[in-house]
DNA sequence: TCTGACATTGACAACCATTATCTATCAGAG
DNA sequence: CTCTGATAGATAATGGTTGTCAATGTCAGA
């Protein structure tokens, strides 16, 4: 996974020479742009359905494969659910930041969480961990689908 | 996973009758020993591995039953690493609490974060959000790993 | 504009942890 | 001892994800 076995088109977004390719292909293009319209998280299988509802034809290897490259760039969020599936989600904020999701409605809010940061570090700081990094997700149920369910 | 399908013996751990029976069942009792002498976090699969080394004879099956129980009744933790595998370990601690597991040798360490759990609260609260729970893990590389690597 | 080299795609199969199924077996009560 | 329901576990699915590799597309330079 460390070997980065593709690492394809690092050359910065060009604006394009013609048309409006992002990143050299229709297919890169298209999962943007549906990246951008979903709201909340989604597997890839998701992802790829959508595609294919909107006539694109893209294959599930190379969803995988973008998503994969998207999120080491951080351009996505990953985050697993419950039965370990990976979800995917276009970042809003650039940043590091955690994420509050509704269990019922799969909707998410981004959270900034300084006081986790420092909390994070002091405790690594004080065991002598080095290198490191965390993840915080909360799980709930959100005001909409709470009063819904009442 | 909520509709119990399982959920057996519920009946308290009687004192056992004969023997140190604790769970009524020879596999049950090879289980908990092996999860007690094995430290830091282990996957399903290398625990049944250990339980066949040590000469138990336990099915896979029986041990991944055991370990769903088990962390159900919080008597394990159960963690994902990266890959996605599940991974569990035997809880030193019963309350809630967090870890910060060593990217290197995988021990790890129980922390306790009233600051995370406070800061939690207040986001979900801020938000709107109920029935909250949240998930918090702390990857790093241990003082000992590092000194070695260094 | 043409062309070749290299990057990207994607159908398909392999992986592999986990779960479902279903019968044989065991533990404990009476 | 015997009966009965709980438990074990071999085996077969499941299903998300990744590997393979030929086909195709992209773009730079001629």
């Amino acid at each position: 996974m460390t070997p980065q076995s593709v690492e394809p088109s690092r050359q910065l977004d060009r604006p394009s020479t013609r048309g409006t390719r992002v990143r050299g292909t229709r297919q890169a293009e298209a999962l943007v742009s549906v990246l951008g319209k979903l709201p909340g998280f989604h597997s890839a299988q998701e992802i790829h359905a959508e595609l294919r509802r909107l006539g694109e034809r893209v294959g599930l290897t190379t969803v995988y494969r973008h998503l994969q490259v998207l999120s080491e760039d951080e351009a996505v969020d990953a985050i697993r659910d419950e039965s370990g599936e990976t979800l995917y989600r276009r970042c809003a904020t650039g940043g590091h930041h955690h994420h509050m999701t509704c269990r019922s409605c799969g909707r998410s809010i981004e959270v900034e969480g300084r006081a986790v940061e420092r909390w994070a570090e002091g405790v690594a700081a004080e065991a002598g961990f080095v290198d490191v990094d965390h993840t915080v997700e909360i799980f709930g149920v959100c005001p909409g689908c709470a009063s819904a369910t009442a």
